[in-house]
DNA sequence: CGTGCACTTGAAGTACATCAACTAGGGTGG
DNA sequence: CCACCCTAGTTGATGTACTTCAAGTGCACG
């Protein structure tokens, strides 16, 4: 496929992302060695074994541990302009895997290393760990969903942080995105069982609420489900995006 | 009380810590303004207000979120060397509070704007995100923990996890540590009822894996325990302590 | 026209919450 | 010294949200 480059990138451009000036766009540029072409359900980073840094360029992905009973719980979903693999690139061991949900792109950021970025571009290193502290402030929600709220109270909360999420980079419709998620994925990411996602998401259609069918999820009363969901809408800010 | 200059600090010998340059030191004693001394029980942040950067010097913390009905989630515990308020500083909106657990004393980060860190000091800001992965590994536990295992396993993860964390500060001795945490704080940090978490205690003490009383964590059986919660000790690599 | 896979639905079991009653220290005032 | 309360923890009874298993449906693909 051909390769597109960071100065023609059109994911870069969105306004989530910050957007660099020439020398640190030329920078950016240097870290990517390829891009790389994936299948659906394909592997990006197998626990425990190869490590990679790469930009997730288009399509999803989802971040994952599992446990050796054969469970696994999601840990997050990735979206285009999601750096994958940091984690794994800083420390030495990690027990999370990468797979892509639907056929994706990765930019592979494997042309110099991270330590340069810290000391020539000091400006990216700040963004960078921001990005970060978006992340967590994330993670923070979903921790505290978990535990508290019932099955489908969760699958509400998921769907408008993921939808949100997509409408900042220009991949909703107003009241209905893409939405590749089978039920296995919603029950991983959820701590439930396939069958409870199933009767959730009868109560959040029955409720008039949102529907989820074809791959594709549509909000019908945005308002109603956040307050059932207990979601609020975040101002994200600018993210970096490598 | 007495202020103890970052050249002295005990805790900054650590081995968990990296060893700072004398350069680095310099500047990082020029990040910290004052030392505060606070009560068990006592804000540090409060969801919503005044931002703050801090280092946890002595004593424990945790970070929480509140939700509107009153209940709420413990999102982490926080020891000695531990970093406070990263997010709140860097983003807009934050949800989450710290509370002091014990009696504590915090190092004010007011002293110099955290950018300088990143201009002039890149290896201290490479050191920052790694330890931020860090954080964000034993996160993923967290969730992955949350969603799939029984009370008992998540009480005895949650126990082991702290343990270690002190052991490597020196706060732990062979089979046993302080451990301040109430009913109700197992309860918010594992997504229980205060009296489920009881039961949950004594299953683990009648199993001969752990027992909890008078603010002391014993470990009956390290090994068994290990296998029962489904917990890895993991080695961590040096952190970064400002 | 079967064969397989993702999803659906129902029945029964389990792990948890909730509520209420009780127990055990720990001040405080007399 | 005791009578008192106040809070934190313990225990039991009951309800519920979820799991698990099993049978059934609908569609995609040979």
């Amino acid at each position: 496929m051909a390769v597109v480059s960071c100065e023609q990138c059109r994911l870069r451009c969105k306004p989530q992302f910050h957007q660099f000036g020439d020398d640190e766009l030329a920078f950016v540029q240097t870290l990517q060695s390829t891009q790389s072409s994936m299948a659906p359900n394909a592997d990006i980073l197998v626990p425990g074994e190869a490590k990679g840094l790469f930009t997730l360029f288009a399509g999803w992905a989802y971040r994952y541990r599992e446990f050796p009973d054969g469970n696994r719980q999601i840990l997050d979903f990735l979206l285009p302009g999601d750096l994958i693999g940091l984690q794994a690139t800083l420390l030495d061991q990690t027990q999370y895997g990468v797979k892509t949900l639907t056929a994706a792109t990765v930019c592979v950021l494997d042309g110099r290393p991270l330590d340069e970025m810290f000391r020539e571009h000091p400006a990216l290193a700040h963004l960078l760990v921001r990005t970060l502290m978006q992340d967590q402030r994330r993670t923070d929600g979903q921790l505290a969903f978990l535990g508290r709220r019932t099955a489908a109270q969760r699958m509400g909360y998921l769907m408008l942080e993921l939808f949100d999420r997509l409408d900042r980079i220009g991949m909703s419709n107003g009241t209905w995105c893409q939405f590749p998620l089978q039920r296995r994925h919603l029950a991983d990411a959820l701590g439930l069982s396939g069958a409870h996602v199933n009767r959730s998401m009868t109560d959040l259609r029955d409720a008039g609420l949102a529907t989820l069918g074809n791959n594709v999820l549509v909000l019908l009363d945005r308002a109603r489900l956040e307050d059932f969901a207990g979601y609020r809408a975040l101002d994200e800010g600018e993210r970096i995006i490598l």
